[in-house]
DNA sequence: CTTAACCCTTAAACTATGTTAAGGGTATTT
DNA sequence: AAATACCCTTAACATAGTTTAAGGGTTAAG
């Protein structure tokens, strides 16, 4: 059952007791999602903390030109949110979509609170997972702030094999920051060598 | 005393009782920092999280050409910290200067430890810190992807209006990931407008 | 089975930003 | 007070990445 690969994914952190595992199953609420559906839309409240059982969203912005930009993949075993819609209770700058059939859990913001405040546990669990958000944000931008669009995308390979694979290059230029025709030239350039 | 001012800024989250109060005290040591005075090498462990009572840092990596892109600035009232130096216990990709003379509270990794064990209140904060953070650092990205050079400075200068009095161009120019002689040449199409 | 929607590539012209080099101005340091 | 280090600007030239346009291939939808 999904709710164990929940369960399961905790243990990462600090596991959890049998009280804390119940009261979380009797919060959480399965969604099976179509593939280009929406959780969330700009201008949308994000109400719901997401833990992905299987499948894969794309987490973007659309600016001023209408460009689509990819900020994030989120696949299995990992978590979506759009924390600063989510605890500021203020309208998403950001769309979440399925780019594939997927199964979802979700967790609604006065559930969530109402775990913190019952099991500090999960205070401690939801604040490491913030903190690995983080850091792989920051990752992000510290590659994009000292490599070329090249050394972006060879490491893009490298980094994320399974997603190079079901993702297409549309989708990867969007992630990298470049132009689909550019990316274009730059895998002819890789061949090329 | 600083102390106070420390423990006033947890009253923007959950604020501390008396013997929360104590506990964080003993456990925070006080130091004066001097201009261009590191707290953070390259290659060091983040052994602590620092509390900025005044002054100014800037947090910054330095790529493989030898040029210096300012991630963050951090003054008065603020956290800094290495996320994934301090939790992971790698070294530092990146460093943290002193671009004023500063006044700091810096915690040590078991002290901070010690005090989420034992108030669980303190790890609700920190939980809160670190998504302020992430939600600054992803507007950081949202700004970068969807804007040229020139309207990234203009929202810089709103935002940030104390800092960029107090900060040189070349700084600044760094933060917002261009050459100061580009910076230049957009101050200077600003001024004809 | 056919049409429409989407995806990938190429190439030429273009634009935002970087590079190099130079001159003059202000702070710090000696 | 002189010397050094740092900062700001300008301008000519270089380049990474974009734009537009076009052709062909593949998948999804009617």
């Amino acid at each position: 059952m999904s709710i164990n690969k929940l369960i399961a994914s905790f243990n990462n952190y600090l596991p959890l007791n049998q009280q804390e595992q119940e009261d979380l199953a009797k919060r959480v609420t399965e969604r099976r999602i179509k593939r280009r559906q929406f959780i969330l839309q700009e201008g949308d409240l994000c109400n719901h903390y997401i833990f992905v059982v299987e499948g894969c969203f794309k987490l973007y912005h659309i600016d001023k030109k209408g460009i689509e930009h990819n900020l994030q993949f989120i696949a299995e075993n990992d978590w979506i949110m759009e924390l600063d819609s989510f605890y500021s209770e203020k309208p998403s700058r950001v769309y979440i979509e399925a780019i594939e059939p997927s199964l979802i859990l979700q967790i609604k913001r006065p559930d969530l609170y109402y775990l913190f405040t019952n099991h500090p546990k999960f205070d401690r669990n939801f604040r490491v997972i913030v903190e690995n958000r983080y850091v792989e944000l920051e990752n992000r931008v510290l590659q994009n702030i000292s490599s070329t669009a090249e050394e972006r995308y060879l490491s893009f390979l490298d980094q994320y094999p399974h997603l190079s694979l079901r993702l297409p290059n549309t989708q990867i230029a969007s992630y990298l920051g470049i132009t689909p025709e550019f990316l274009s030239k730059i895998r002819k350039e890789i061949v090329k060598k």
